[in-house]
DNA sequence: TATTGACCTAAAGTTAGGTTTAGGAACTAT
DNA sequence: ATAGTTCCTAAACCTAACTTTAGGTCAATA
C-alpha cells in the first residue's frame, strides 16, 4: 500500500492531481483508512492506464467511463477492446502527423544552418521548389504532403 | 491573393481563428485593402510553419516570437535555427513517449480479444508478468519502459 | 431596391485540466 | 506531549486557445 504522496513521486504528478482524478472518479475500488487514500497495485496499474490513455487523446470523462466499464465485469469485455481499437488507430495517425511536422523542423534546420553558413537566404531561395539536395528535397517533400481525408479531399 | 474564407477553407480551419492569430500578431506582414486582409503566399507558408510549430507543442506566444524574429533577417538566423533544433528533440522525445503508448493500446486489445475468446480474463493473468506468447511479451514489456530523466532517476 | 453573403471589430464567454487556498485532522519522531 | 510532516476537503482560481455574440460595412445579385 502507498500514501498518495509515494504515488505522486512514483508517476512525478502533483498529490493535487491525484485527488483531482480521484474526485473525478478515476479510481473506482481506491480504498481509505480514516480518510487517508490507500492506494495499492490495482491504483497502480490504473494510473499507467490512464497515462496511456491520456497520452492517446481521450478526456479525463471518458476515462471514467471506461473504469466505470472495468468494474463491470465480461459485460464490458466488447466495449473496451473497441475503445483500446480507436486510441489505438488515433495514436497511429498523431504519429504519421508528427513524422511529417519531425520532416519540416529538419528541414528547417539545414534551411537555417545553410542561411547561417551563406550570410542570407538566396541561394536556398533558387533551389525551391524542388532543386534541394536530394536527402533535404524528401525531407521538404514529405513535410508538405497532404493527408488522406476521410471524404477524399 | 486569397481572402480570410478561402484560407479557412485551405487549412480547415474557422475563420475565428485566422482572424483571432492575426491579433495574436502571427502574420506581421499580412496587409489588408480597405480593412479586408489580404493573405498572399507568403501568409500560406506562415500558416504552414504555424501548423509545424504548433503540433510541436510551442504556444501562440513562442510563435509569435519566432515571427517577430523573421522581420529581423539575418541576424536572428541563429536564434531560429535554435528554436527548431529544440522543437526538433521535443518531437522526437513525443514520438518516443506514443511509440510506448501504441504498444500499450496493442497489448490490451490482445489482452480483450483473449478475455472475450475466454469468456474471463483468468488464463490471461496466470501468464502475466513475464509468460505472455513473444509477440505480446514485447509490447507488454515495451509499455512499461521507464523513459530517462536527466537527472537520472 | 432589398436581400444575401462575406467581410469587419471588440468584448464576453467557454472548456479542459488542473492548481491554489483556507482551515483542519492525523500520523511520526523526539 | 509537542513539533513537524503529511494527510484531508471544499471552493475559488487559473490558463491557453479559441469561439461566440452583437453590431456593423460593403459588393454583388434577384
Amino acid at each position: 500500500m502507498y500514501t498518495i504522496g509515494k504515488v505522486a513521486g512514483m508517476f512525478h504528478l502533483p498529490i493535487s492531481t491525484l485527488r483531482y482524478y480521484d474526485k473525478e472518479g478515476l479510481f473506482p475500488t481506491l480504498e481509505r483508512q480514516s480518510g487517508i487514500r490507500q492506494f495499492s497495485e490495482k491504483e497502480i496499474e490504473i494510473l499507467r492506464v490512464i497515462e496511456c490513455l491520456k497520452t492517446s487523446g481521450l478526456e479525463i470523462k471518458e476515462i471514467k467511463q471506461f473504469m466505470e466499464w472495468t468494474t463491470e465485469g465480461s459485460a464490458s469485455y466488447g466495449k473496451r477492446k473497441q475503445l483500446f481499437e480507436t486510441r489505438k488507430r488515433v495514436v497511429e495517425e498523431e504519429m504519421r502527423r508528427l513524422g511529417k511536422t519531425l520532416s519540416m523542423l529538419k528541414f528547417k534546420c539545414w534551411y537555417y544552418e545553410t542561411a547561417i553558413a551563406d550570410g542570407n537566404e538566396d541561394r536556398i531561395k533558387n533551389m525551391l521548389p524542388d532543386r534541394l539536395p536530394p536527402e533535404i528535397q524528401k525531407l521538404y517533400d514529405s513535410s508538405r504532403e497532404k493527408f488522406e481525408s476521410p471524404d477524399g479531399t
